[in-house]
DNA sequence: TAAACTTAATAAAATATTTAATAAGTAGCA
DNA sequence: TGCTACTTATTAAATATTTTATTAAGTTTA
């Protein structure tokens, strides 16, 4: 199911200037000529026309680099807007965008269950439909939709095989298209955390970054030649299944020695309860609930809770040698930690760094930096948005 | 150090036709403009004046798909040659190709000794210049040297860490520019293994393929969408010294636990001859040459001796559980078997399919292929041609 | 404070590339 | 057979894009 385009523009250009100016939120003429790769007066009258249209506005200059001071361009706010949707396996964020990055209204959080519940896709659907029907007139100006989920997402079929069924052949994205007209993008969530730190946070402008997606599961999201490495059927950077593990759990997917089994706040949570149960001295007490355990657990260890940096630590080295292997396959200058786990990355670090030197050939770990995302936790609205504006002019699917 | 182009072209269109059709073969003109991507008339206004130049020659009409049969079109096969070299560990193969890959003469093998050896390259250097020297005039029509070789390469540099050390701040290429006065690009042999599979083998037209070069050590060429992926300092797809092994054997790299420990033919040579001098029944007789042993093995495994196959399985599974790992991370479409190892591909796929089925997640492994490398002794050579042919029309570095 | 050096923007000319219309040939089919 | 649909080839006209030269507006050097 396609979707035209709500803004139509006459060249392919300026839908690429639109994309370079929304990821580089100021730019001179100069600079877009560069990395667009066109000659400057080619650029610059492209640049006019969406002046007078009204879609760029000029921003003043900047200061010299040693010659003439460039004029700056940005993109005009208001012109177009973008849905974002980031779902996790309990809550959903719903934002509206507009071109500066700027939420619209404040962020609108839903209670949806994906396991096990056939009516998280309706109640999705309506849930969007009511935030896109408080735009009014101005609907007309969204231009997309982009949705961060866990799960096997197949970007390009629109299809998540673990959760959001249709309950028919229909994809998820061709469902969500024919429900809000709208041109609809879904990707996995540790995905979309790695296109947020490729289009705004660390690995901005690198070419080979791993972004570890540390939380109840481990998650990675691959940054490849400059751009989102999907693999051939879309499933690229499944880490929490490798088999690394001595201990030979039995994972949840039926497997034995996956990294999941050893390496996650889940199991981190669970040892807790049955440490401090058993006698171990620490200032925590069990939770019942799991999630709110590895919270307690991260903010007791970051005020220096011996047993819970022992725990994170553990974690943290287990992780590293899961890094270690991927560093001797995919050779990145950069691994980020992201995830819920960042709230510990200090902490994490050091184990990590501990098992790159003992498991790395040091030619290989050398050139290769370790830091923790600066992202905050909007950074899955906002790069869920990166996932519409990368697409922004080209037809879908 | 930089070297002229010696074929010039006026436009930059043309470099690229001679790329499309070095590596097609044959192609009409509907071909090349779908494949370059450019308008029809265009292609055909510069196909026309390179036939003019005597670069492009007329093959005649293929059959009609359902229409006007199409005219194709091949290079003229002795405008251009390739100077190609393979280097190994104790042997180099030196060829000249033409534009149709056929070898001018036959190829020249020299003992070339790498390891602790100050004096290899200025016998390769001179090696080089000998060849060169049968061209006579045709000398001008060599576009470039590819060179496929063991160790850490740094193609962009243009040095080798491992082996073939200039003794001063020059890199190898710069050196080999120097005293061959062609363009020299150098590439590591599995990566070369992985070009050739991509540009005349079985990953032709395919965009994640992962090249396992199964020999001496265990090497791993990378196509990442649909190009040769070398990672952020050129190392990529060090698969011999991920630590995955059980038993803790020291490697050669000072670690422990590294694949090279227990999957590689050395490793086979060394416990077949254990093996056999325990007691062992097999028809293999204990060799003191290692290589030859290997050989050996191979071949009694394929007629069918039962300790070599054992042997030889092992190895198959846990280079399967290496694999395993990497289909996890890469998500590829096809896992290519080559090296020395393709000999007995036949026994050594069984293992390692049963590997992924017992640690791959299944939706992974499912959509991967696994196949045995088709291309034969000179798919080095031809690839490091290919090395040279992908970057003609490009200014070296 | 002027000369030399940078970087940026504009205009004119030259080139590259595509679109559209048409012609030429073939396979499939009634 | 002859018609239709389809693929390939050619041409002219229109458009896109770059190159080159020139002007403008600053910084650095001495």
């Amino acid at each position: 199911m396609i979707v035209r385009q709500t803004i139509p523009f006459n060249t392919q250009l300026k839908y690429r200037l639109v994309r370079q100016l929304y990821f580089s939120g100021v730019a001179s003429c100069n600079d877009l000529s560069e990395s667009l790769g066109k000659s400057l007066p080619h650029i610059a009258k492209s640049l006019y026309e969406m002046i007078d249209e009204g879609f760029v506005i000029e921003k003043g200059y900047a200061p010299s680099n040693g010659g003439r001071p460039p004029l700056i361009y940005s993109l005009q706010p208001d012109k177009m807007y973008i849905l974002s949707v980031a779902i996790d396996q309990l809550y959903t964020r719903i934002g509206i965008l507009d071109l500066s990055n700027q939420f619209l209204f404040q962020v609108e959080t839903i209670e949806l269950r994906l396991l096990n519940n056939n009516d998280a896709l309706p109640l999705l659907a309506k849930a969007l439909t009511r935030v896109l029907s408080r735009m009014g007139k101005d609907r007309k100006k969204i231009i997309g939709a982009g949705l961060s989920m866990p799960g096997f997402v197949n970007t390009r079929s629109g299809i998540n095989f673990t959760y959001l069924h249709t309950n028919s052949k229909e994809s998820l994205r061709d469902y969500l298209v024919r429900q809000l007209h709208i041109p609809i993008y879904i990707e996995n969530d540790s995905n979309v955390l790695a296109l947020a730190e490729l289009k705004m946070g660390l690995a901005k402008g690198l070419q080979d970054v791993m972004v570890i997606d540390i939380g109840w599961g481990v998650g990675l999201g691959m940054i490849v030649n400059g751009g989102l490495f999907r693999g051939h059927t879309g499933y690229a950077g499944e880490l929490s299944h490798i088999p690394i593990s001595e201990s030979n759990t039995l994972c949840e997917c039926g497997k034995r020695g996956c990294l999941e089994t050893e390496a996650t706040l889940r199991v981190v949570a669970k040892k807790a309860i049955e440490g401090i149960r058993s006698g171990k001295v620490s200032s925590l007490r069990p939770l019942n609930n799991p999630e709110k355990m590895s919270e307690a657990i991260m903010s007791a260890a970051n005020q220096g809770d011996q047993y819970a940096i022992e725990l994170l630590t553990e974690m943290g080295f287990k992780i590293g040698k899961a890094i270690a292997i991927l560093i001797h396959i995919v050779n990145p200058e950069l691994i980020i930690l992201g995830g819920r786990g960042t709230e510990v990355g200090k902490i994490l670090i050091a184990p990590i760094q501990q098992a790159l030197n003992q498991y790395c050939i040091p030619r290989l770990s050398e050139h290769t930096g370790v830091k923790v995302s600066q992202l905050g936790h909007d950074a899955g609205l906002l790069a869920a948005a990166a996932l519409v504006m990368e697409k922004f002019g080209e037809t879908q699917p």
